[in-house]
DNA sequence: TATGAATGAGATTTCATTCAT
DNA sequence: CATGAATGAAATCTCATTCAT
């Protein structure tokens, strides 16, 4: 159940986001070279699991697959994971990490007028859409995998996207505590339409032949609607 | 893949989303009873398996379950579909249908200025919201349970998606032509967008404690996006 | 845990065995041929399993041997009992069910002196070793399978072992009402004792060359301790 | 198969018993500190094997928790016994050893009439009782563990009772040659049940709340039933 | 036409054993 | 010598699909 909503403005996001991402993400003492060679492992796993969790699906990727993908026999894998679903649990953490840190990295009240919170939008889109284009598995693995296991792990995702537009929803704050923006908004669901929007770029620019100039075409096509609305002036 | 891109503003949208929908492969003979029969057992299976599909998801429905939910035995469901798969895609091309009426059925020639748009735009928002919360398996099967089957079923949600896509491309070719809209939009990304925007508060509204006023809030929150921007004037 | 001790002289032996044996024996109405059907279909089951499991003892048994023994599919195996465990269980109790009919079907107050009741013992004593040899799988899974089981399995096999001991015990309360037994005997301890005596011999009846003859003498061996003791007279 | 029986009286039990007890593989040479140091860390491992296998039983018992609970690596049992199975024989042999030793420590020629004979079983009877509560996992092995591992360790117990039973003989022969008990006897099958009746008072004892008194009784209770019957006199 | 008994492909998971460090 | 990472054989169990009744 999501049950996070409308955060308080100006809170530190990034530290909440970690929280909400998942548990999964350690790094342990970076001397232990034990524990380290362990996590290294298992990145080496969730490596080769990604990669056929996003060609064959979640239920017809079989740990043999995965193991075979990155060389090693299918007893290995489970030295190093309880079993199949703390494989996609992991590697779902590891992506939704790396994909809400794009939104997080920007400080929400770096903005003073509205142009420089439309750059800044224009930031975050093209860093997402540089993201599904570096790595199209992440893509995979958020839009399509995670809904394959189970409801928990679509509760996940559905909580990372809350997270996101939480986070959104503090740059709104910040615009109409500074004047630049609508103070009637309705903020969070406009954060959660604007994340909507977004996501809806990013699975576009996931699945396009030219992902490059999709991206390019998305960040502006994002950044018009939400700042010049489609009513001609 | 996603083939279909820029329809030619003024065409009759309802007949092609017909098309794109998928092969619905109903057998329409209105006298044949014995086909007609046929016709309406399948309607039968299809509304005991969508509530299954909803509640379990693709993969952890049995067919036994959907047979022991319409109080049949599960071999009589192999008398009217192939497979398992086949009850998905029928149980989806159904919803999506549906859920493309809703769009289709506005003429998107009808709108004369913004605000009349405004109100076309609310209207096609609500109807969508008011089918998620009538047939909430509906939205369960479109979101979820497609996503499950195999990514042939999920390009068929996504070229359902593109058709609703189109048809609001049309809506904007409509009004930039009538001089109320913005000349310079990139016409089917917006329109994507939008279309991205909606179904993530259709999406919401499907998940939300209180639909009915999830739905309404929605509908003003997109509209005020769309036409008003977020910017303070 | 074995709690039921020092049976009351009297009461009836036969039903309370049956509860002690276990609760899988169902014997449904004798007219309904679907119940009918599976009852016998979980009989050949069974009648397959003693065979593999007193060849191959439970843990190297595999449902496919089990299957195959009966040439059936695997699968079929599943629709008749839950798991492997299940199968054991069934096959257990329907074993102790007959090893311990064999001593309630004498009823505990029929001897009135000790010439009587040396002949009674005789009787259970030759139609345990009966049983032995004309199913010489029962006696594998009473003193072999059922200990590679679980120790839950394992106190069933106890908990059956302790019935036929009360049993026993009511034979001697019955001997000393009527003066022809040692009023000092401790009961439940001498008729445990007795038991095992039985039982060993039961056990080199079953594993004996010639089981015929190994029971005759394992009867008078058995009698003439119990009656005469080992002392020159 | 059984095949040991009816030995020669008067012979000497111990040395026999040793080969009997099966291949206990000691390599005892007194003086090569290497034999001894390996020696030793075979006890050690099958002192924590033991307790392991007694509590989980064999199939159920992993090196893992073997090794774990000596505090070594798991890799480290293999360079001190072949393989599990190897373990689990040391480790019965062992306990046999221990469990025939207590009969075989009696001369089996000492007694001179009747009542000596009797205080000699009796001392049998509690020095067996006694191992079972000084060392309970050792009733466990035997009883049960070794059950459990194949039908080779079955035999072996199996001959080890038999080895008991052969000197139980002997001591019988040595009644019947000095005229105080009854020649009739079949002796064999009487020692065999005088064992039967002595180990399942030991297995009871093994299992009892207090084993201390479970012991006193069943000392007396065969003791009693050996020489006195069950007939009231 | 409806049924459900039978089937077996296929996937996950465990753990004894090996062997390089 | 000691260790524990790597391995893969092997077994259980599920369930979509077939087909005789």
């Amino acid at each position: 159940m999501v049950t996070a909503h409308h955060a308080t403005p100006g809170a530190s996001a990034a530290i909440r986001l970690d929280a909400l991402t998942g548990s999964t993400a350690k790094k342990p003492a970076r001397r232990l070279s034990a524990a380290e060679l362990t996590e290294s492992r298992r990145e080496e796993i969730a490596d080769a699991a990604i990669k056929v969790f996003a060609l064959h699906g979640y239920r017809d990727a079989s740990i043999a697959q995965i193991a075979s993908q990155m060389g090693a026999g299918h007893g290995t894998i489970y030295r190093y994971f309880e079993n199949k679903r703390a494989i996609a649990e992991y590697v779902l953490n590891r992506s939704l990490l790396k994909l809400t840190s794009v939104v997080t990295d920007e400080p929400p009240e770096a903005s003073n007028n509205a142009a420089e919170y439309r750059a800044q939008v224009e930031r975050i889109g093209r860093g997402l859409y540089d993201l599904m284009i570096a790595e199209p598995e992440l893509g995979s693995v958020v839009f399509f995998v995670a809904g394959q296991v189970d409801s928990e792990m679509r509760e996940q995702v559905q909580g990372a996207f809350d997270a996101v537009a939480q986070v959104t929803e503090m740059y709104l704050h910040n615009g109409i505590k500074k004047d630049f923006l609508d103070p009637s908004l309705d903020t969070f669901r406009t954060a959660a339409a604007i994340v909507g929007m977004i996501f809806e770029g990013a699975r576009r620019v996931h699945l396009a032949d030219n992902p490059r100039a999709e991206g390019e075409s998305w960040s502006a096509t994002v950044t018009h609607l939400m700042f010049d609305g489609i009513v001609a002036r």
